[in-house]
DNA sequence: TATGAATGAGTCTTCATTCAT
DNA sequence: GATGAATGAAGACTCATTCAT
């Protein structure tokens, strides 16, 4: 008697919530929380507003979703650094690059939202939490060491290297700089520099 | 309820702009003008959210008076560079230090606020226009060009060169990351291999 | 998709057209109209909220309906009372055990709701101006004078002694005086001492 | 400076807050916390929706302060009972009387919502949860056992006497049977037929 | 000048109702 | 007949702004 068979409905529901999820994402990577409002995230998934509702419960929830996810795959990106060939300066160029064409730009625009604005929920706030800076700094510090054993890296404490880089990578995403006029996004040659 | 004489109320008034200004730069640096409340710039201020607008006729005059503020001091700061002593890199170098060390971080966050936020009034954005990146660019060019001939500075394009440098210093001071726990603000002269 | 014939349709209609309304009654009843949410009428009946449509064209029609039947077989069961045994009090003593031992109160409740709350659709309300107090103090008042003439029930104006022993007994259903530990339904006796 | 003293802050204050009060009380007790809109207590009492939020934080608050002052008023002047003259069951047709009289039907119906009612704020059920029949029974349990000494009042339990009679006049008060036509408010002496 | 009471436009959220399947 | 995705009107609540004092 079901209208629709469930393999139907579960392809609808996972469809709309990635659509909804990558519209937000959008939205809220630019306004922050405060700014966006739920109509925005509504036509930009060109859905109704009432719709954003049937697939998460609040945007406080949807924002916490994607917080979620994007702490979950930033940390996979960075392991997935030791799977790249080259030397470690080479796996951190390639690193670099992919940060810097995918659609990276977002997800650090929602954790710097996540993290410094105001009515941000707290669980996104506790999820941060559990990964400070430190947590990324720790997936890349053997990298580092072996580059600075291989002379390829500047000398110095590897974990306030590894910090000064993903602090200026963070800070050239947060500005959109490779999209916004108002900035310019470095070669990542020169980005390196900082490193070596 | 002896009046005050003219020179008084005067004094008051400037007294008091300055102590909202002051406030409202705080507030609005973190929390971007749709996350800032009136209330809270008051309160900051110490004074009643009436009483704010004696002095400034809406939220957005406000918002707007400060990044005029935020773009003529930065300008006047980057010409000043010249006034520095030493070779080209000391000057950039000092230029640097002043910027991370003084309460310029909020300028910054204004700044970046005032570029991408919405809710942004359509006079701040004018503003911003009128004094894109290149208009710094061009400043700090002769200083640029000077130290390439001085073979202190690597050859390229000086007005990429500098855009670049100013964006990476851009997004550290975004972040906050001098003062943020979650990022880290390198030393200048790590920095400055950027341009070395 | 072997087609039911007609009959069966029949069948199902008539026994989902019961079922929606047991459900809704007792939600009714609790909550009211505006505290209903269809939703909840249909996990009470253990079916999809749109099939409620299939059978009533607004929440407004189902509470109308379900006032239409509370009124009918209050009435009805009023006018049953000449057929009960024993004298005019025994009549009356086996009313008012029926009416408390059935499911009598969520009827009462219903009614409650529909001549005090608002959002009551107007022909609900229509049909209550149709059956006021009197259409039941009506049926009852030979009772009460074939009582008083045996001596079995106090003097007095009759009308008003079966109105006042009605209203007693409908602020007791409307509490659920029964069914609730905040309060307590008296014994038949205790409250039929209001009429002798 | 200040341009109204403290004085008459608290004088407008507290009349708003005694006039939104009372409006409150008239709209919950009739149609329940889900049925009132704030426009409409603002609407009774003559300001804007905006101001009750200046005065209470939300609709559950001002509910739950209602249902506050029901409590402790209806507990006191149930024990004021025995301040009044005259045998104990003339105390209770005086406590009766008063009750009937004055504006006390509000303070029933909205306990009565409050009691049943869905969407009641958990602080208001706790409340009641704390007052329960027994507490009240127990204020009158002395007069009835005087009463029973003094064999103006039936023998039994005292305590389910005073529950009846409790209940029967609750049921009253909730269906407004003074006030609306389709019910009657019996006579005091009639009502005290039930303990007698 | 200074305060805080007062207003109302705008946003989040709920839920009756519709409709494709 | 049956389901649940989808829509949008309506209500709670916030906050920029006004204004009496």
């Amino acid at each position: 008697m079901a209208p629709l068979n469930e393999e139907q409905l579960i392809h609808i529901r996972d469809e709309r919530t990635e659509q909804i999820m990558a519209a937000a994402l959008q939205v809220f990577a630019r306004r922050g929380i405060i700014g966006t409002k739920m109509s925005m995230i509504a036509a930009e998934a060109g859905i109704s507003h009432g719709l954003l509702y049937h697939y998460f419960k609040s945007k406080d929830e949807l924002f916490t979703t994607l917080v979620q996810r994007a702490v979950t795959e930033s940390i996979s990106a960075l392991k997935n650094v030791y799977q790249l060939p080259g030397s470690p300066i080479d796996k951190l160029r390639s690193l670099t690059e992919s940060m810097i064409e995918a659609e990276g730009a977002p997800f650090f625009m929602l954790v710097h939202q996540a993290r410094t604005s105001d009515g941000v929920p707290e669980e996104s706030r506790q999820l941060l939490k559990e990964y400070p800076m430190n947590a990324y700094v720790d997936i890349l510090l053997p990298l580092l060491k072996e580059g600075q054993e291989a002379g390829e890296i500047a000398p110095g404490r590897p974990e306030d290297l590894i910090a000064d880089y993903l602090s200026v990578l963070s800070g050239l995403m947060v500005l959109d700089a490779k999209q916004t006029e108002d900035y310019r996004m470095p070669e990542v040659d020169r980005l390196l520099r900082i490193l070596t």
